[in-house]
RNA sequence: CGGGGCGUAGCGUAGUCCGGUUAGCGCGCCUGCUUUGGGAGCAGGAGGUCGCAGGUUCGAAUCCUGCCGCCCCGACCA
């Protein structure tokens, strides 16, 4: 392609808009240009990218038996009624006001399920691998960090179907496989972390991770033995608070001032992990007091994996009168409505010596005993990890880090071929739903992470996987001295013929900007021919990562290219 | 949805508080001449419903009301 006919719009300045890196660099590079919040076109550079992840994600998925599917993105609404996902989605489906029967679809387990059913029969046709790259519909609350959310994206999503749970482990550990294969070769830094399933009612799930300061998701990592989850799951290997003995008697105590854990703390001297927090959530209407060691922030996640619902808010202060006779700040396990299910972080478990409110304004007792003075307590792990608190496997400190999700594999189990009735004859002539897996990547995700983690304050650095053009051919002075433009156009001829895909800068425009453009948008290599070179018959190969220059003879230019690039190439594996 | 910010030419912005000639500047764009290895110089030129609608006023980018859009933080995100 000669630059002088492309299409790429780039920007000198940073757009307003742009907050990160790979934003930013999109945007400057003429990647991609805004339509909407949430909505992208990809321009010609861009798009050339895209296609290259595409190909990577065919490559791989075709490896481990994956058949390409192209499904649509209209879908009935009647199939998302059937497995109860209208509610569960709410607003993020995006539905159509004048075809009100149809919604756009955010993923695929009901299509894929509905053609499930419709074929297969037998045990003897499993397992069975789908997967396809597409446009995905989601009417997120709030877009944002340029393609990393939006309201349309694209994603390699990919369904396993299997006759039984031995199988659903084996395409799991198929796509694990092929999910590491995919990220090393698009040239990420990434880890895999422990999800919550969540109320999707799956038993295992995880998620690839690049971390970056930009991410939504938390993690919690160990750099010595490598335990890495979502704070969604993590756990630490924090000791629970030990019982004393003899357990102390039950003391009611004033405590006007004190409102908060830190009050108690503070005016009592009393230790923070002989405090339980008690907080109240409203759960399907009815209350749950969740008991929490000292100033342990509850998880909201963990809560809905121990409730097996995320029907559930805070309570009001109001609410919370109501229950249990005393302000937020007084409410405690001692003398609990029968109607109130109690919940108990497992750090509590069966322990005593406690001081919590007394459900009585301006009291707290102290020497609580969960087991002696408190009814049935359900204990759960409900509390956030924090930073330094000891590995759950080898009790180093962890870390806490900011992550962006680009993959997550899934064992969904049977809740969509139950709930759609796709079901298959065992070989003993029983009838059982179809065990699957879904597993997806965000395209988007995979081109924006590479980009923050390879740029510098002059652009891109691609390397040959995920790279627009292979390489940038610079003419310097091309218009105005036919020596140059002679050699130039004869080098883009022979690089083309070696199969490189090139952009030759033949435009009539200032060295400085060809540099400064060359840079900015980043080739693994750039060929440089101009009078300068030309005076000694050499031309000039800068590598765009390491910023080294050399000046090879002529006849040797594509020999030297072919060897960089097969060089550059290895690196990246 | 809560909080904050913003909307003036393709991009970046000044002007808005305190209403008043023709809305200014840099980059980019067009023409000519000169220049030519890290975003050239000079000269000339094109390009604006000041987000939209309504209102106040002799007069509105500027004040008032409503709406729309975009960004950031939070909530949310199988």
């Amino acid at each position: 392609m000669r630059y002088s006919q492309a299409f790429i719009p780039t920007l000198r300045e940073v757009p307003s808009e742009a907050q990160i890196p790979s934003h930013q660099l999109m945007l400057r590079s003429g990647m991609i240009r805004q339509v909407a919040a949430g909505v992208y076109s990809f321009l010609p550079l861009g798009y050339r990218v895209v296609k290259k992840v595409i190909t990577i994600l065919q490559e791989e998925m075709d490896r481990i038996g994956g058949q390409e599917f192209h499904l649509p993105a209209l879908n009935p609404i009647e199939i998302w009624e059937a497995t109860d996902r209208v509610a569960a989605m709410g607003d993020v489906l995006f539905r159509l006001e004048n075809r009100r029967n149809l919604v756009l679809a955010p993923t695929h387990e009901e299509i894929i399920t509905y053609h499930a059913r419709q074929h297969i029969k037998s045990y003897k046709e499993l397992p069975q691998i789908w997967y396809q790259i597409q446009t995905k519909f989601r009417n997120e609350p709030r877009p944002r960090s340029g393609v990393l959310r939006g309201r349309q994206f694209l994603m390699k999503d990919s369904y396993s179907l299997d006759a039984t749970w031995e199988g659903l482990d084996q395409s799991y550990q198929k796509h694990y496989e092929a999910y590491h294969r995919i990220f090393s070769r698009a040239g990420l830094r990434f880890f895999v972390v422990g999800a919550s399933s969540g109320a999707m009612g799956g038993s295992a799930s995880q998620e690839f991770m690049v971390e970056s300061p930009h991410g939504e998701d938390t993690c919690a990592l160990c750099d010595h033995c490598g335990y890495a989850a979502n704070l969604e799951v993590a756990t630490s290997a924090l000791p629970p608070v030990p019982r004393l003995d003899p357990s102390p008697p039950l003391e009611l105590f004033p405590t006007p001032h004190a409102k908060t854990i830190n009050d108690l703390i503070e005016q009592f001297g009393v230790p923070e992990e002989r405090c339980a927090k008690s907080v109240v959530y409203i759960v399907n209407s009815q209350p749950v007091l969740i008991l929490m060691r000292g100033n342990d922030e509850l998880n909201e996640e963990k809560l809905a994996a121990a409730l097996q619902t995320t029907q559930f808010r805070p309570a009001e202060p109001e609410e919370i009168a109501d229950i249990f006779g005393a302000a937020p700040g007084s409410i405690g396990p001692i003398n609990v409505p029968d109607s109130v299910r109690i919940l108990a972080d497992t750090l509590l478990r069966e322990t005593n010596g406690l001081i919590s409110g007394a459900n009585k304004d301006g009291y707290h007792y102290k020497n609580i005993d969960l087991v002696r003075d408190v009814g049935t307590i359900e204990y759960f792990d409900l509390r956030t990890v924090r930073e330094h608190e000891p590995c759950p496997q080898c009790q180093q400190p962890l870390r806490i880090v900011r992550a962006i999700e680009i993959g997550h594999i899934f064992k969904l189990g049977t809740k969509y071929s139950e709930a759609l009735g796709a079901t298959i004859l065992l070989e003993d002539g029983s009838e059982q739903p179809i065990i699957m897996g879904s597993y997806g990547i965000g395209v988007e995700r995979i081109i924006a992470c590479y980009i923050e983690q390879n740029h510098d304050d002059k652009g891109i650095i691609w390397n040959p996987a995920l790279t627009p053009y292979d390489l940038l051919l610079i003419g310097i002075n091309v218009h105005k001295d036919s020596a140059v433009r002679d050699i130039a156009e004869k080098l883009y001829e022979q690089l083309q013929q070696a199969n490189f895909s090139v952009l030759f800068d033949d435009r009539a425009v200032s060295a400085g900007i060809k540099f400064n453009d060359a840079d900015l948008l980043g080739f693994p290599l750039q060929l440089i021919v101009g009078p300068r070179t030309l005076k000694e018959q050499t031309v000039e190969i800068k590598i765009r990562r390491s910023g080294e220059r050399l000046h090879v003879p002529l006849d040797a230019a594509i020999s030297t290219v072919q060897e960089w690039y097969h060089k550059l190439s290895e690196a990246e594996t």
